[in-house]
RNA sequence: GGUAACGUGACCGAGUGGCUAGGUAGAGGUCUGCAAAACCUCCUACAGCGGUUCGAAUCCGCUCGUUACCUCCA
């Protein structure tokens, strides 16, 4: 059984197999720092940190590009069509890489939380203006894009008239996208159609984020179209041809569309990526998330409760598990009850690892060979049933992606080791080598690929209290074997007890 | 309006022609000083209406509902 993604290009499954294996590239577009990330955004990095993890998994390895968008992409509801960057800024009374660089900030600390490993390279799109220009210059040597004032438009019909499929990976058709087109918008007349779509744009004299180029009849500043960084910087880490390129259905159209034009009217043809995986949206309460709904919520603010929408503040991990009890394709709907069951499920998983260690004892070694699944006519034995629970999970894995079907069979998985750690009689039956490979199994399918982790919930302040209520309690009664007990497993953490007049004190060991 | 998806039990969600996940909630039981956990049992659904089929939640049509996108532009 080997691992097939759906490819939203060719809009079925199939096997994936790697350009240059064991090598895999992947690229997933990032965020536009201008604001907190919302719980839409956190969907697509934990889907494709999944995947990265599990590629990992599978022996690949893999180089993960996630970029970060700090040139400011345009107000789409706007109409003053001020930048998103510059507005933030302006309101704000900041720099605008200042504003980028807070969010960028704030985005890095809520993907960690949220057990999302970091990317291999964090491209930003204004420290690659270089390269964007170079792409421009290359369409433009193949006469797929042309200046209009300043501004650098790609040709669609012309592309299409010479054998490209704009429009093929969205499904759209370029004649049907023209009749729909606002043609009241300002700036249309530049382009020769409204299907085309701005490679460089001239910056107006107010505009703050602005480079050098030499487009225009006296080379002037501006800045890139908002398509171009991810395909500049894709060819640029992963090169022309890569794996896998993922994002959210809402940038299939137009952001991937054009990326894919702009690759193949580069001077190496091709759509980029083989592999364009798309990750379906979020909704809240079974709404789209909005401002003026009152349901838009940050991952700070669901992290810390703040939220209109819900009744309290919910984990990373409660938010990470609940998306990933969805197929990364299907829609998902959040509410109080949906984190609450998530949050028992994410919990009762942890729980489990405890399981483990009471089962199969620290460091006991797993016998590989004997750990092998070995094909005997009859009825499966005790050790081959659990071997096949074990092995059940990361074959849905491999139908792309299928975590909401691995988790329910992690579920499975954990159930027969509950049973077992309540049956010595039956454990015994199973035999320690595939008890040990079913723990193994647990471990590596919960901490390292679907990536949750233990967040503890316990104080340690609260429970140093509570050792400390034992040792008085100890001490009061002369029970002295107790009380040196107490202090020299403290001890053992670097704590050291005080007794003073007023009371018992803890302070860390100055050793 | 156009395009693409989706509508599953109390809730969240898999499944995509017959075998009908999983989590949470609820009911009962085992265990238990109390409690929790765990385990066992129960609650068995596929928006509506037609059609195809021996058989449809699964295919087709229509209706209703939800969602996404419909290009960048001062």
């Amino acid at each position: 059984m080997s691992l097939t993604l759906y490819n939203t290009l060719t809009r079925q499954k199939a096997p994936f197999e790697p350009v240059n294996p064991p090598q895999v590239g992947l690229y997933l577009c990032g965020p536009t720092v201008y604001n907190d990330a919302h719980l839409g955004n956190a969907r697509g990095p934990i889907v494709f940190d999944v995947l990265t993890r599990y590629l990992r998994h599978l022996g690949y390895q893999v180089r993960y590009v996630r970029n970060i968008t700090d040139v400011g992409h345009l107000e789409s509801d706007a109409d003053t069509g001020e930048d998103k960057m510059e507005k933030a800024a302006r309101a704000k009374k900041l720099e605008p890489m200042q504003v980028a660089q807070h969010y960028t900030n704030s985005y890095r600390q809520a993907m960690a939380a949220l057990g999302c490993l970091p990317p291999d390279i964090e491209p930003q799109a204004s420290g690659h203006i270089t390269e964007q220009i170079a792409l421009i210059q290359e369409i433009m040597g193949r006469g797929l894009a042309y200046e209009a004032n300043g501004s650098v438009y790609f040709d669609v019909p012309k592309y299409n008239a010479e054998g490209g499929l704009y429009g093929r990976l969205s499904g759209r058709v370029v004649e049907e996208l023209l009749a729909g087109t606002r043609t009241e918008l300002a700036g249309q007349d530049e382009k020769r159609s409204p299907a085309d779509f701005a490679l460089w744009k001239k910056a107006s004299p107010q505009h703050i984020m602005r480079w050098p180029s030499p487009f225009g009849e006296a080379p002037g500043e501006g800045f890139p179209g908002w398509h171009l960084e991810c395909s500049a910087m894709s060819r640029k880490y992963l090169g022309a041809e890569f794996d896998i390129h993922g994002g959210g259905l809402d940038l299939m159209f137009p952001h991937h569309e054009c990326e894919i034009a702009q690759n193949e009217g580069s001077d190496t043809p091709g759509p980029g990526a083989r592999f364009w995986l798309h990750n379906n949206m979020l909704t809240v309460n079974g709404q789209k998330m909005s401002k003026s709904l009152g349901n838009f919520i940050t991952l700070p603010q669901l992290f810390g409760g703040d939220t209109g929408a819900l009744s309290q503040a919910y984990s990373p991990m409660t938010l990470r598990f609940f998306f990933l009890q969805a197929h990364y394709r299907s829609p998902i709907d959040l509410s109080d009850d949906a984190l609450q069951a998530a949050r028992k499920g994410y919990r009762k998983l942890i729980n489990g690892l405890r399981l483990l260690d009471k089962l199969v004892g620290e460091g006991e070694e797993v016998n590989s060979e004997e750990a092998k699944t070995e094909e005997v006519k009859g009825p499966p034995t005790p050790a081959q049933q659990l071997r096949n629970l074990a092995a059940k999970p990361f074959a849905f894995l491999d139908d792309d992606l299928n975590t909401p079907r691995a988790v329910a069979a992690v579920f499975d998985l954990l159930k027969r080791l509950n049973t077992l750690a309540a049956k010595p009689e039956e454990l015994a039956e199973v035999g320690p080598a595939a008890l040990a490979a079913a723990a193994a199994a647990y471990r590596t399918l919960v901490l390292d690929v679907l990536g949750l982790r233990d967040e503890p919930r316990a104080n340690t302040e609260d429970l140093l209290g509570l050792t400390l209520s034992f040792y008085q309690e100890a001490k009061a009664t002369k029970a002295y074997d107790k009380v040196d007990q107490i202090r020299a497993a403290l001890k053992e953490q670097g704590i050291v007890i005080k007794d003073t007049k007023t009371g018992v004190e803890w302070a860390y060991s100055e050793e």
